[in-house]
DNA sequence: GCCCAGGATATCG
DNA sequence: CGATATCATGGG
């Protein structure tokens, strides 16, 4: 084994290891992290200049994380901050749960899933250009599909670092997809509109007209949402799945999701996905909790 | 072969 | 403003 450094993260309570990474094995196809039996592996960005730490996550005897920097002899106090900061804030350890449960407990649709879920904290999606690119291209198409595309993407324009024999990919940078022409992802399967939207999108930020900093600085909900929704591709939906899982916006509602549509169905027992006039009634007594209730009814059915 | 998929936009009435 | 057509490709 190459030379290491084990750092120690506490965890909040409650918070379940195994439910985050239950959602972490979703996808075989996820480039951006790896998950081998209870053992999650990915780089996390570092400051500026720096390169990425790949690292190894898993659960503490103990409690709390045991993260292993791997192929780093010595890691600065900063960096490893840094890395602690990172996974604080991709498993949401700083958001209180227990008003989201209470609330819960007499919610009919989400009583269930607390129980089931119990401890599981809405994973994020830092990077703001990673977290635009994987609306867009889950934009009306099946995850699995998703999936096979985002590796695509990632693995044709993204750079990857190998450590112990294991391949670590970073998402690209928006300068790279700026520079590119929608018949460029063509052979990817990606369709002339998703390309057409990356590519947009990744001008936006590499010219600098478009950051996560700038977004949450508007304050106000609203605010961010219009600026999102005023970018070509970027509608209700892929600005209310941003918002939630990047920005981390706790009333941040992607009402229209398909995904969100059939576990209301599988959990009323209905015949037809409910109107959007019905979800907005059940979601009456969400109020401040509506991204945390999708997350967990998204568990239903992925 | 058919219906559906973690939608967005353009167009029409 | 609300409804409808179009896009565009794979998964099941």
């Amino acid at each position: 084994m190459t030379e290491s450094v084990l750092l120690h993260i506490e965890t909040p309570e409650p918070f379940s290891y195994k439910e985050t990474v239950n959602y972490l094995r979703r996808s075989a196809n996820e480039p951006l992290y790896q998950v081998e039996g209870d053992t999650v592996y990915r780089l996390i960005p570092s400051g500026s200049g720096e390169k990425p730490a790949a690292v190894e996550i898993r659960e503490s005897g103990n409690g709390g994380l045991l993260v292993r920097v791997i192929g780093e002899e010595r890691v600065s106090d900063e960096r490893q901050r840094g890395i602690e900061a990172y996974i604080r804030e991709w498993f949401d350890f700083d958001t209180d749960l227990l008003p989201f449960y209470e609330m819960a407990e007499k919610d009919p649709l989400l009583v269930h899933t607390i129980g089931r879920f119990h401890g599981l904290r809405s994973v994020g999606i830092s990077d703001l250009f990673e977290a635009l690119c994987w609306g867009i291209i889950g934009q009306q198409i099946n995850l699995a599909f998703a999936y096979t595309l985002k590796r695509r993407f990632v693995e044709a324009y993204g750079q990857s670092v190998v450590r112990e024999g294991r391949t670590f990919w970073q998402f690209p940078v928006p300068g790279i997809i700026a520079a590119l022409k929608p018949e460029d992802m063509a052979s990817m399967q990606m369709t002339g509109k998703k390309s057409e939207y990356l590519i947009g999108v990744a001008k936006l930020m590499a010219e600098g007209s478009l950051d996560k900093q700038s977004l949450l600085a508007l304050g106000d909900f609203a605010a961010i949402e219009k600026q999102l929704t005023g970018i070509r591709g970027i509608g209700p939906w892929t600005a209310n799945y941003v918002l939630m899982r990047c920005l981390r916006l706790p009333n941040a509602f992607p009402i229209a999701d398909v995904g969100l549509h059939n576990s209301i169905k599988a959990l009323t027992g209905s015949e037809a996905k409910p109107a959007i006039s019905e979800i907005r009634r059940m979601a009456e007594g969400w109020k401040g909790w509506e991204s945390y209730a999708t997350f967990y009814l998204w568990r239903i059915l992925y």
